[in-house]
RNA sequence: GAGGCUGUAGCUCAAUGGCGGAGCGUCUGACUGUGGAUCAGAAGGUCGUGGGUUCGACCCCCAUCAGCCUCCCCA
């Protein structure tokens, strides 16, 4: 024990029973991915560290990111997130692409962070992006893949709630009490931050940085008013589509959901726990200027991306975690003694030929030894060709669920497995 | 970056500053060709790591590493 080289901080190691979790959850990706037509793609894992540079917030590279120098003397960064590659990735051949496009990525990311429930250094992260829609009315459809995903993997709307605010209609608002630019990301701090602290410690961090009383007062009221969305048209229209397609139950508007994220322009959103204390699972939003950051021509996107940290504390915590069976054989050949042993191997390559999944013992043993064994590693039958079935040409076949044993010809043997189910 | 809790057998956890334990699991046997039960036995530990205090440290102190939790932050 003491001789085991510890993991890396925040690394997550995948046994079988993990990874068959983080298989079946790529697989419920896919599923509703596919569903509403996106493709599957990937970028490097890698990336020159000025590609986040244009656009990432300085938070994220300077303190989160993981950067090194490679050989070569160029600095890399870990990625931290997917968005930039895709946009680099759309600027490439940003002539050629039929618009609009409709991409979906799984994979890793890293991120400096201090590890706590439902954060790791290490996760997973689902990107679903539409890109080359202008109308808002496609901000609609990620938020039906994003409700479609929830309602998927059992994730109720009473359960969860995609939070949804627009960013134009807040600053419009925002303007009308007189908000300035300069004021502008104080103001989205302190709404960031309202459910965070107490009313008075949030009254005071608000006078602190220069909103004054008769400026908050408006901002209460406005934060306050449930009706707001009602005077922005994209969001009355995206309600509305969302609502044909049988999700309206998932909707609500937020007018204190803004992001942290500098390139979100429209449309934003995020998926809430509505348990007291809940959190975040997955975030998105329209951004306009993604791609012309990277060098691209000006091309408008809308996406967003989840976690497989805190979508799987979720799934625990409303008992939704999924059981999996990870062992792909069924079947399980012993290994008699040395006489019988090619036998043994012999056999198990024809089941494996009439198409079941097979494993053998690999070496003489005591039959209850590998009984045991079989009942261990999640098999259904075994098979028993020892000195009395090879004389005999036959197999005997023992179903461990059933408790029940048979001795057939071993033409017969996959067949005789196929009736039991297997 | 800040704070709190924890670290003892493979796992879950006990142990008043004075002989390091239990349950589960593993292995062996009872059972030399038949599994989940039962019984018996065995293996398994530099008590996270490094210092310090003490006649004596798993226990107290300091540091450090890791895990969990909270704050900060959150693409």
């Amino acid at each position: 024990m003491k001789e085991i080289v510890q993991k890396v901080k925040g690394m997550r190691d995948f046994y079988p029973a993990e990874m068959a979790f983080r298989t079946w959850l790529y697989h419920q990706i896919r599923c509703i991915s596919e569903q509403f037509g996106y493709q599957e793609y990937e970028a490097p894992i890698l990336e020159k560290l000025e590609l986040y540079a244009a656009k990432s917030g300085e938070e994220l590279v300077k303190e989160q990111a993981y950067v090194f120098s490679d050989r070569g003397g160029g600095e890399i960064a870990l990625r931290p997130e997917l968005t930039p590659s895709l946009a680099r990735m759309i600027a490439q051949r940003q002539n050629e692409l039929a618009y609009p496009v409709r991409w979906w990525s799984f994979g890793p990311f890293w991120r400096y962070e201090q590890p706590q429930k439902g954060r790791t250094r290490e996760f997973f992260q689902w990107n679903i992006d539409m890109i080359g829609a202008a109308g808002y009315q496609a901000d609609a459809e990620l938020l039906a893949v994003c409700a479609a995903f929830l309602n998927q993997i059992g994730l109720t709307p009473e359960m969860v709630q995609i939070k949804v605010n627009n960013r134009r209609l807040m600053d419009e608002q925002l303007l009308k009490i007189d908000v300035t630019a300069e004021l502008k990301p104080v103001v989205y701090r302190l709404i960031d931050r309202r459910d965070k602290l107490r009313p008075d410690a949030w009254r005071d961090f608000a006078i602190e940085n220069g909103i004054g009383t008769d400026m908050l007062e408006q901002l209460i009221a406005l934060l306050d008013n449930q009706e707001l969305w009602k005077e922005s048209e994209t969001l009355t229209t995206i309600f509305d589509l969302v609502d044909k397609m049988g999700y309206g139950e998932y909707l609500a508007f937020d007018s204190q959901v803004i992001r942290g994220l500098l390139y979100y322009t429209g449309t934003v959103f995020e998926v809430w726990d509505k348990a007291p204390g809940g959190r975040a699972v997955l975030g998105g939003g329209r951004y306009e200027n993604l791609v012309e950051d990277v060098g691209g021509d000006p091309l408008p996107g809308v996406g967003f991306a989840m976690g497989d940290v805190m979508i799987s504390v979720l799934l625990e915590k409303y008992g939704l975690l999924p059981t999996l069976n990870y062992q792909p054989a069924h079947v399980l050949v012993t290994c008699f003694d040395d006489q019988t042993l090619s036998d043994a191997y012999q056999l198990a390559a024809e089941i494996r030929r009439g198409g079941i999944n097979v494993i053998t013992y690999p070496e003489p043993a005591k039959l209850n030894k590998q009984l045991k064994f079989a009942n261990r590693v999640g098999a259904r039958a075994i098979l028993i060709a020892g000195p009395d079935e090879v004389a005999a040409g036959q197999v005997t076949i023992k179903d461990l669920l059933n408790r029940t044993q048979q001795t057939v010809s071993r033409a017969d043997c996959v067949r005789e497995l196929r009736a039991l189910g297997i």
